[in-house]
DNA sequence: CCTTGGCACTCCATGGTCACGAGTGCCAGA
DNA sequence: TCTGGCACTCGTGACCATGGAGTGCCAAGG
């Protein structure tokens, strides 16, 4: 068990890295820290937190940094989420404010965790899983040609084209329209397929085809629009990332393209608690220099989504958690308004 | 006026410098292109060549790097656009071909120019100042709230909300989006105003403030909505850029974030033509060491949006613009076919 | 048992020197 | 007008010496 000065060393060596970018040594530590001991205790306790495995030396007789196992530590047990200032509070606040629909909510959303952690956000659009049908609306652009389109809760709206097997005629579709509207209205999408499972039998024979086929593609648009879609921003804070550069920054930036990624790296942990992946915690490996912080986001107690932010693991755990916390309660607040 | 030879030499410069990143001296100029000629004479020939502006050295006694100046004569006098190989011909089909819908076609073009040029690109959604009107919706969502759904004949769909002066009668609805309908279903947008001046005076009294102001909306969304989205991708291409790299990515990630800096640069040149801009002619600074390039596409003869490539100076122009001039092609028949 | 100061050792970073080589400009001759 | 030759420039890489920051260990002291 490690004792109390030694987690203090730790944090101090984390805290230091995290500031200067370079490795820290015994004497550094004790002139800006005040730990009350000599820089031979320190140096002491470095072994031991070196054996542990909590910081390594890049190489003989130079200092320590944390290792990932480290900054874990210091995460889970040393730092605490750094509130933000009532300037910055405010600062969110009318930034969101000004947002005209989701989009907009989204990306400014993006634009402000970017500008606040100065690393790279990821915001998730408000998922489909939990949402619920606001409206269906159907549209006869041909004989035999219908536009669905699909309104959510969220204030997501998508659109599919149907091509149907036999002409079907405006009153049909208007019976149609009003039949789904009444049953599936309100509902969550999950319970959309149970309760249209037996629309087309009320049809006549002729048009059951046309009623199946726009069933089919309603539900597979809920299905597919469930694979959620994301917004990143602040790439350029990337730069920021050290010295070795272009050898991390390649993988970071390919990851980024690749939405099942991000996802994933958001979408790991299912409830809506902040999560942190360090380093190798990440599966992805092209990120294991790289950390994630995540939390959910939503309307209500639920989260419908989830957002964070992703930087190099010498990042200074505390300010962004904070960041990331404060952006997600307030992003909640303007959806549950809207 | 520059001799045939001197222009060959140029040519070589470029091709050299593009393949090896390396400035190229006479002597490697003579080994590698059959120029017929000694190194001496290339030398006189680059000194004339420095003294119009078309290359220049990095420091005395090193090779030659062609200017931006000499990237531009190169472009306009000197290279073709390099035609793609077959089996890159059908692998754009193939590739495009798979898309389900408007959003997806912009994503695979993306990623498709992305990898073809190794470089970033660039696709801007179809635009919707020539684009026609499919269908105005109008939904009801509650007695005094209306959802307006705008949809395209390029298969955008954009959705309002309206918030009406007074309840409005699902009668009324149906009436106001008939005869909506109508009128502008088929016409470009930019006639759209025009047409629906008048439709107010046809409702009764109680009624015209609504369909005033959902009229507003509307005008308001085609106005908001010509205002261009757009996809960017491959932005782990950049790592590709030199060795002075921390330096040169930076502003180029800043000025990828910015969507109207971005429209800038593809739009500059209103036609359909291809353009290309080489360092300085970007307006905007720190995209001064890389070249765009950029090209109209759309479903008939005319442009609706454009699509393009960010890269170094240094780049292959012939097997980019040919890239660049294809997968426009390719695009352009997708949306003509949906 | 923990802490401290001292000491020898390691090793990176810095800077200087030097030789090499690629490249240039210029000039005289074909 | 082209060519070969020649002297000059300058960046690059190798090599080496130096300084300093940092470590590990040990013996002495609380």
């Amino acid at each position: 068990m490690l004792s109390e000065r030694r987690l203090e060393v730790l944090r101090a060596i984390v805290q230091d890295y995290v500031g200067t970018e370079e490795p820290v040594g015994s004497k550094a530590l004790t002139e800006r820290h005040r730990l009350g001991v000599s820089p031979a205790t320190v140096r002491n306790d470095m072994a031991a937190l070196e054996d542990e495995g909590f910081i390594a030396q890049p190489h003989t007789s130079a200092g320590r940094i944390p290792t990932d196992k480290g900054y874990r530590l210091f995460v889970d047990k040393l730092a605490g989420v750094k509130p933000l200032s009532a300037a910055e509070r405010r600062a969110i606040q009318n930034f969101l404010d000004g947002a005209v629909d989701l989009d907009d909510v989204v990306a400014r959303t993006v634009r402000l965790l970017a500008q606040l952690t100065r690393q790279v956000a990821v915001v998730q659009y408000p998922s489909l899983t939990r949402s619920t049908v606001r409206h269906v609306e159907l549209l006869s652009l041909a004989p035999a040609r219908i536009m669905l389109v699909l309104i959510t809760d969220t204030g997501r709206v998508e659109q599919r084209m149907v091509d149907c097997p036999a002409p079907f005629g405006e009153t049909s579709l208007a019976d149609l329209r009003a039949r789904l509207n009444s049953r599936v209205v309100g509902r969550r999408f999950t319970d959309v397929p149970s309760l249209v499972q037996d629309l087309p039998e009320s049809f006549e024979q002729d048009d059951r085809g046309t009623v199946s086929t726009v069933l089919a593609t309603l539900l597979e648009t809920l299905v597919e629009e469930t694979e959620e879609r994301l917004m990143i921003g602040g790439t350029a804070n990337l730069t920021r990332f050290g010295h070795d550069f272009p050898l991390t920054i390649r993988p970071v930036l390919e990851a980024l393209e690749e939405q099942v990624v991000l996802l994933k790296l958001l979408g790991e942990a299912k409830d809506s608690r902040m999560t942190v992946r360090i380093g190798h915690e990440n599966a992805h490996e092209g990120l294991n220099s790289t950390s994630v912080v995540a939390v959910g986001y939503g309307s209500g107690d639920e989260a419908v989504a989830k957002l964070g932010v992703v930087g190099p693991t010498r990042m200074d755990y505390p300010g962004t958690m904070g960041a990331v916390r404060a952006v997600a309660r307030y992003v909640g607040q303007i959806l549950a308004e809207s």
